[in-house]
DNA sequence: CTGTTAGCGCCTTCAG
DNA sequence: CTGAAGGCGCTAACAG
């Protein structure tokens, strides 16, 4: 910085001032000019340790995980708060966890030292958290998940919107006999969703106890077992609403055994359109979107532009329904089995 | 510091001596007690910052990915790289790139002006990469791609080993007849395993040019029609083996709506090995599993530990089998159809 | 064995 | 409109 303003034969604040325009300093054409010609042929760059130091701003912004691996959502969480941490011009830390609260600690401490400038907590299955004091100051947020007390802001998706949803895109299709198929009954997302599909059947005028549901886990294996099971069972639904899409892929695999056709024979819905399946399977599943890139973005948002000491402890975005190929109106009599 | 240093009634060079036990200072016990108790009773911790201006280390490591939510494997790779950066007392700035060059310089200005010890590259497709000269000083290391003229050390997949290990997987369950359902055919790792798939065949004593090969694109709907062509034509191999494991379940979706059972009447097999979905669905896939934890594992490892100076040009990690329950000995006779 | 001193590179009052 | 000076919190010679 000494160079470059020996090179323009100005001061190193002149240099300092014309960097960072807002300095409440006026600099004079000419010299502004002369500074950055100066700066270009030096290729000069400022040091942001140096920078931070003296103004306590890193433009660095922590995030950290849990599982980030398990998950598949996860690189569309650090997308999107990538992208608007980097429009703002700060850059983010991304620290993993695990479940175990010691490492939490550990994270957040080491994420405090630096010190970054806030810190989102993405929590991949919308479980609930609890979170070490040792971010006094530091501006935080949870993304996905909640915490015992709402202690810090959150957002999340809505999953009870969301759950209605799914189911709409069969009533409204004309389906009456649907089979849920839910993901681990022990999750938050699979409580709000069947909540939201108990709310759908009922606004249709059904009865929500006369429905079949099983619960699964979330995973291929559950959806494939458990429609195979309702194939050995009178009555078969007309529709199936699976936990997740992996599920419906399970549901796809035991339903093309059985000789049955989708959507032709019975229609599937499946949750979260994961990326590079939900679209890609025949027929292509009908589903419902789950905001994670949005959740990530906003979170951002609220973190760089300073706003969340004013924000509600929770905020609700929605999940859009998806509609392609797997849904499609009931046939009159009962299905033809294979 | 000094407020350490008053409570414990030294200078703040002896906190410091004692905080960096490696100073090449030595310290008497006494002193070293008195500081530490001072350190825990005011919660002192370091500023991270203001350590890396002084010392020109920040403890903090670039990865720079591309497509960071397009591909399921990203997780794995930051996973690992952050596992052992954080053993040894670092982090990752965690940036995402698009394809435009611009913005990959940009990036990587950006983390030179922290500055970063060290840079990891992680390209998603294994492709070629042009590298801006801007990281004239800082360590770096590609995973998972390699440079026009290897101007950086790579880290890859060993594809062709990769490849030959998937046809073995049906070679040694006695299969002759294979049909080869591709990836992406512009892409350097589908060339590279189709190497590896013709090295096996010609090994067994076969002729590859008497396999059927045709190319997809990595994705289920590709699998899905791919097999369903094959279906229609005379000569149905006794095996097939797939681009990946997505491509494998489009197998799976058009293999079961024939009525054909894997691996009683055809064998599959995948690639990838792709959490939650190879070992899920019915039967469990067999495949071959990318190392992208372990290639971050080893990147991550060479630059910590400040080796990356006399790694040769190219380091090949190799992706194992992984037997499930889709190969099964060829049927005596025709597959019989549906 | 411990304290003093001089910066690391930058920003920011305060004078001119 | 520009320059001088001080200091952010820490480390590392160098004395003592």
């Amino acid at each position: 910085m000494a160079d470059v303003g020996r090179l323009a034969g100005v001061s190193s604040s002149t240099v300092s001032f014309v960097l960072n325009e807002n300095s409440g300093q006026t600099i004079s054409n000419r010299t502004r000019k002369r500074v950055l010609e100066a700066v270009a042929t030096l290729d000069y760059r400022p040091n942001r340790t140096a920078r931070g130091l003296r103004t306590r701003r890193t433009a660095t912004i922590g995030l950290v995980t849990d599982e980030i691996a398990a998950e598949p959502f996860a690189g569309a969480i650090i997308l999107g708060a990538h992208e608007v941490v980097w429009a703002h011009g700060s850059l983010l830390l991304v620290v993993n966890t695990t479940r175990d609260g010691r490492t939490v600690r550990e994270v957040i401490d080491e994420l405090v030292d630096r010190p970054v400038d806030a810190i989102l907590f993405a929590v991949m299955g919308a479980r609930r958290m609890v979170l070490p004091d040792a971010l006094k100051g530091v501006p935080s947020l949870l993304v996905n998940g909640y915490t015992a007390g709402n202690l810090m802001p959150a957002v999340l998706p809505d999953e009870v919107a969301g759950g209605r949803s799914a189911a709409q895109l069969l009533l409204a299709a004309g389906h009456r006999r649907i089979a849920y198929l839910t993901g681990r009954a022990e999750s938050w997302a699979t409580r709000a969703r069947l909540r939201g599909f108990q709310a759908a059947i009922e606004d249709a005028g059904l009865n929500a106890g006369d429905q079949v549901i099983r619960a699964g886990n979330y995973r291929v294996d559950s959806g494939y077992e458990l429609t195979r099971q309702l194939l050995t069972e009178p009555g078969l639904p007309t529709a199936i609403m699976c936990g997740n899409d992996r599920m419906a892929v399970g549901a796809y695999l035991a339903l093309a055994e059985a000789g049955l056709r989708i959507p032709e024979d019975i229609s599937v819905v499946g949750y979260d359109d994961q990326a590079d399946l939900a679209a890609r399977v025949n027929p292509p599943l009908s589903t419902v979107r789950l905001p994670h890139y949005q959740m990530a973005r906003w979170a951002a948002r609220q973190v760089v532009t300073g706003s969340v000491a004013g924000l509600p402890a929770r905020t609700y975005l929605p999940c859009p329904p998806v509609t392609r190929k797997s849904v499609a109106a009931p046939r009159k009599g009962a299905p033809r089995k294979g």
